[in-house]
DNA sequence: CATGAATGAGCGTTCATTCAT
DNA sequence: TATGAATGAACGCTCATTCAT
């Protein structure tokens, strides 16, 4: 238990740290200290400082995943099933900044360095979206032409580059809920007036 | 003449090496080596490796600042012009892919470093996509319960979320006509089938 | 008994971890593994890590000393007992290789750190040399011009490194007795062939 | 040439530096410190710590191969060449104490971290003894029941050790000459009284 | 203007040692 | 006694920046 608090601690220590400085600029002992333990104690659970990222990506994305599917089993409906996913997003995102930054840092910049895309949690997460469309597409509710793998990645990119924006606190002046309501209404209508 | 010529080679030069490195794995020597100029000779047009960066951020969005207002003007149509915005944005990032990457590089990681947002280019880019909502709103073919400063950060983070991957190379496999005509899509109409 | 046992396995454990890998790249936790006892362990009988190389040195050339003055005090004639020190000596470094290669880091490397010598078991071996040869200059059968403190340097040169080479692995094609008989020949009559 | 000279320079404080604290306890910036540069100069000359200790090596002896051959080349008595080999060996390190230590860490501790005993300058230096006996066996001038490769060890293992003791300053009271007449003797002649 | 050798501050990581259990 | 998790000092190496030429 003890063993695994720290763990946790380190973890939740460096997602802060990332979120707040970057990858590159964090340092092994900004780490430390925000986690209360010393430089060498990270090392007993993490095999190096990349190794932390990369847990802390797939341990705190696991979670949404695993959050996201039971949510999402709930519903039948596929609109409802991505308002869901769109909302449970950025509420976490929300609640969790830290993590969100972190994970805009491990897609844009680390893999950049240390690549290797395996079959990861995070696009187990995206791919979510693709199976709720062609859900939908099959039921009849969502147009045919879309193509489920673009769609995808354009969701995700709204959602993510959403949430960039109020942790750059350039324009925070809008609520979660505001956001939600506006995203989920554009991916659903689009921007265009319909009769 | 020539020593604006250096000043070129060293931003272009540096626009690729960030683009494949990363700004933080990148050497102020790879740079010089890519520009085939001395390491010392990029200190006689930038006072450090973050001003080079931003140079490439700004100068570049710049170019793109420019042509998207001159394209734009030759529209009445906001539908025509967000057209053209989405077409030229991914465009231009597929022309000079290594600049996509730096805008993405910029973005995420950097100005969490050294913080001086002003107003700049880039603001100055994604804000075009918000005033020709709010035309498009005045002439009526825009939905007005569509906020359109939230409405441009959803826009332009799926564009660059849809950039990211084909830089990533992860599914290249789609050509920049149809991502284009399935961003305009979804964007336009939204996902729900409409009768 | 149970505490001796202890510090007997942690000591043999040492000889054969600093044999292997050398007492600076050696880690203590390497030791207490093979010694198959904790870290922590390792310092209840011993009170830092250049001590263990130190008892090891103390401990396994005080058993050589004593065999070697038991079987030299058997002999009477000085070129047997110098036949005697030298088979005893290739023999006891064979047969524990890890030993032999503990005296030439000690000789070597560590008394550079950290200097004491005293009077330790180690110049009291080299030294039997020295008397041996007094022994058989008084007695006539060794050259009075040879000066003892000098040759025993010589010899227990010769025989070190001699050792080392088979250590070392590089020519190990001879047996212990060619090379005791091929020390022996050359260390009584030289190199050049008497009528 | 100036170049040069810092290759130089640091190569000679690093003699001296790994004579006096051997190796492993030896720091880069007392290198560094010695001559009289900053640490990242090093790295311009030398690939890493291990890397300045193979160049000192390699460098140092291949000067005493070069002129120890040079000096045998001149003569043609076999037991001529021997008095030379030991007598320039001796003297070389008598003048460059450093030396004589780095070769005994180099061959004891180090190659044991770091094993490639490739051909190299030691070993051919070393080899020059046992070519020696060879053709004084074969002039008759040597007994032929010596091995040649066994012997070179022996003379090879007593110079050094003689050399070890002289630096570790504990038995400093006989001069170069007295000990090389004693090494002279003693292996030529072996310690019997030849009637 | 241009060069590139030299600098040295700074950081990731290791590991001997300690100490609470 | 025995444990092994935790500590933190210490060091090799990198690389942005400078400056003599």
């Amino acid at each position: 238990m003890k063993a695994d608090n720290k763990h946790t601690k380190i973890i939740s220590a460096a997602t802060k740290v990332f979120a707040k400085k970057g990858f590159f600029t964090a340092r092994i002992s900004d780490i430390a200290k925000e986690a209360k333990v010393a430089d060498g104690t990270i090392y007993l659970y993490f095999n190096n400082k990349y190794d932390i990222l990369l847990s802390v990506f797939e341990e705190e994305v696991g979670k949404i995943v695993e959050n996201t599917k039971k949510l999402i089993a709930q519903e039948d409906d596929p609109v409802e099933m991505l308002n869901v996913y769109i909302t449970q997003h950025l509420q976490a995102m929300k609640k969790n900044r830290y993590l969100a930054e972190v994970i805009q840092i491990e897609l844009r910049q680390t893999n950049k360095v240390i690549k290797f895309y395996r079959d990861n949690k995070f696009s187990e997460y995206v791919s979510i979206v693709a199976e709720i469309i062609q859900k939908g597409q099959q039921t009849g509710c969502y147009n045919t032409e879309i193509n489920p793998d673009i769609a995808k990645r354009i969701i995700f990119g709204a959602l993510d580059e959403v949430c960039r924006v109020w942790n750059a606190s350039l324009e925070s002046h809008y609520t979660v809920d505001e956001i939600t309501e506006q995203v989920i209404a554009l991916i659903h209508n689009g921007i265009l007036k319909h009769q």
